[in-house]
RNA sequence: UGGGCUGUCGCCAAGCGGUAAGGCAAUAGACUUUGACUCUAUUAUACGCAUGUUCGAAUCAUGCCAGCCCAGCCA
């Protein structure tokens, strides 16, 4: 039988069969993931990449990284480090294959020659200004550059000197002769090359005049073989120039690559756009692009997202054409589902409220044994010391029980996890007149491990012994609950590494345990959600979300 | 008001002329050493709207409405 879900097809990867189909290409399925090394990346870019990298290994095909690094201005080393890293960290490992769209820059003035020679381009004087006022609108047609007729010798001629170095930027700049009056505004005679003067982080001051997106990506993936090149739907609009590139290029490529196009994502409570990540980063609003609040990669993989989840939360939203806000809980579910089986589970009390075991001798304390991870007993068990003086959370107590409560009241019996049945016999209050301690009795022949069935008890709670539970070292930064949002206004992770305020109790055992492992580990609090260790993150900042929203605001606006 | 793209449950998303998959979220119940997890059940007479074609339409046609993208010598 076969599995439906798995053998399901997106739309794209239709494409590729029916192209496997008719024959159309005599190479091997090839497809990219064409970053711009001016940012790192996001779960926007790993939706991108999955597409491609799913796509080509679906159909056993090849796989390239390529950092589109046309314009020196904006592009540097330590970016392409990162994408590198994340890749692989995310498991999206292009392995040798990766290119640099700078190495064929040769290549691509050498076949601009070709393009000039055949009257296809031409050398453009207008300033930037004009230009831009030559190109008309989106409802009235361009007008023809007074340059467009220039001679196939002085365009050339005017070409090599801009190569040269002969002109200043913006002095002249080299344009596809193709139509000024399309309603694609694409296809207005665009400028292809342009005189930058600056140092390539890569090539150096090997070159003057560089290549433009929109003349360079299609060379570049006809270079590299790709046969479906797939991206974002915002370039719809550039498909048309991207195939007559390659048409006026088809004496070299015969075979041309195709480009398809997808939606994108973003995920609610999240900012998926690398210029405000940039921003954000640059102007200090977070303190680096691993903030946990960040849908980075790093801030992702900070935050305690495992490759795992991520990988089944990119299977799990789909692909189609047009844009979709996915609901950070869908993350976040995935999260959990991963780390389940395999994630330890300790006992953490968030906001504690003292239960004083009354028929339990002062000063005695005893150890009892729990479970690791309730599903995955490989996980082993712990032991934890207990004692007279509890800490519970304070919402698993109600003096006065509304219906359908089963935990801890007055004169109601439950389970602490791992030890004992106690049962409420009274409360005392604070002068506001709010419960301060809890007393309970607890009886000895209920101790976990002993299979008592006499009696049942309706609920089971997590503890910590008062003289042995320790605030939280770690940080709970990175904590995980299903209301939190990456980015959002109501995430409230601070306060509970505040010292000032709420303060995070948790299992003394683990915490001392804790000091083995490694930053990357993740751990579960029963009924609380996850956590990672964050060795970075200083425990009490308090970072200025709102700031990150208005932010976002005036940037709607302001566009 | 030029061109392009998109509109299926609160959110993703299958479907490609034969009578609405699935996931997330939600709700109800069962189970339970945590109300978590798991399990079960429920949730679109309905596919942006309107006409039309057809025995039959979410799937085809026409019109309309809504949203997104495009006037960088950015990618």
């Amino acid at each position: 039988m076969e599995n439906k879900a798995e053998e399901t097809v997106n739309f794209l990867e239709r494409i590729i069969e029916d192209d496997l189909l008719q024959n159309a290409y005599h190479r091997p399925v090839c497809t990219r993931f064409p970053p711009e090394p001016n940012g790192y990346l996001h779960i926007g870019s790993l939706y991108a990449i999955n597409i491609n990298y799913s796509a080509a290994r679906k159909f056993a095909g090849k796989f390239n990284l390529r950092l589109d690094d046309t314009n020196p201005l904006k592009e540097d080393m330590e970016y392409v480090n990162s994408i590198i890293e994340d890749m692989k960290w995310a498991g999206f490992d292009p392995g040798e294959n990766i290119f640099y769209g700078s190495d064929y820059f040769q290549k691509i003035y050498d076949l601009t020659i070709r393009l000039i020679e055949n009257g296809q381009a031409f050398v453009c004087d207008l300033t930037p200004e004009e230009l831009r006022l030559s190109r008309g609108s989106l409802t009235a047609p361009g007008v023809d550059s007074p340059y467009r007729n220039r001679s196939v010798e002085e365009n050339l001629d005017l070409f090599r000197k801009m190569k040269e170095g002969e002109f200043l930027p913006g002095q002249k700049v080299l344009r596809a002769k193709i139509d000024m009056a399309s309603p694609n505004m694409n296809m207005r005679d665009p400028a292809i090359y342009r005189i930058l003067d600056a140092t390539h982080y890569r090539a150096g001051n090997e070159w003057r005049i560089y290549p433009m997106y929109d003349y360079a990506h299609p060379i570049q993936d006809a270079i590299e073989g790709i046969t479906h090149s797939m991206c974002s739907i915002e370039f719809k609009d550039h498909r048309p120039l991207y195939e007559w590139v390659l048409n006026a290029l088809s004496f070299e490529f015969p075979e041309p690559p195709k480009q398809r196009e997808f939606g994108r994502i973003n995920i609610t409570g999240a900012i998926t756009s690398k210029r405000y990540l940039r921003q954000l980063v640059y102007e200090g609003y977070v303190d680096g692009w691993d903030d946990p609040r960040l849908p980075t990669v790093k801030g992702l993989r900070r935050r305690g997202y495992t490759t795992g989840s991520i990988h089944s939360f990119l299977k799990g939203i789909g692909i189609s054409r047009d844009m979709s806000t996915v609901d950070i809980s869908m993350l976040e579910s995935c999260l959990r589902d991963d780390l389940k089986a395999k994630a330890p589970a300790v006992m953490a009390v968030l906001d504690p409220i003292e239960a004083v075991i009354t028929n339990y001798p002062e000063g005695e304390e005893e150890l009892v044994e729990v479970e690791n991870n309730a599903e995955n007993p490989e996980l082993g068990t712990r032991m934890l010391p207990f004692s007279r003086n509890i800490l519970l959370e304070r919402e698993d107590f109600m003096e006065v029980p509304e219906k359908g409560f089963r935990r801890l009241y007055i004169g109601n019996e439950v389970r602490l996890k791992g030890a004992y049945f106690i049962k409420c016999v009274g409360v005392e209050k604070d002068e506001e007149g709010k419960p301060s301690k809890i007393l309970c009795t607890y009886d000895p022949l209920t101790k976990s491990g002993l299979n008592f069935t006499e009696r049942k008890v309706k609920a089971t709670l997590h503890w910590l012994s008062k003289g042995h539970a320790i605030p939280s070292k770690v940080n709970l930064y990175s904590r995980l609950l299903a209301s939190e949002s990456i980015g959002g206004e109501d995430v409230n992770w601070s306060d509970l590494v505040d010292p000032a305020s709420k303060v995070s109790l948790q299992d003394a055992v683990v915490e001392e345990s804790l000091a083995g492992a490694k930053p990357e580990d993740r751990f579960q609090f029963i009924r609380h959600g996850y956590f990672v260790l964050d060795m970075k993150a200083k425990p009490g900042e308090r970072l200025d979300f709102n700031r990150i929203a208005a932010l976002k605001d005036t940037k709607k606006k302001g566009s």
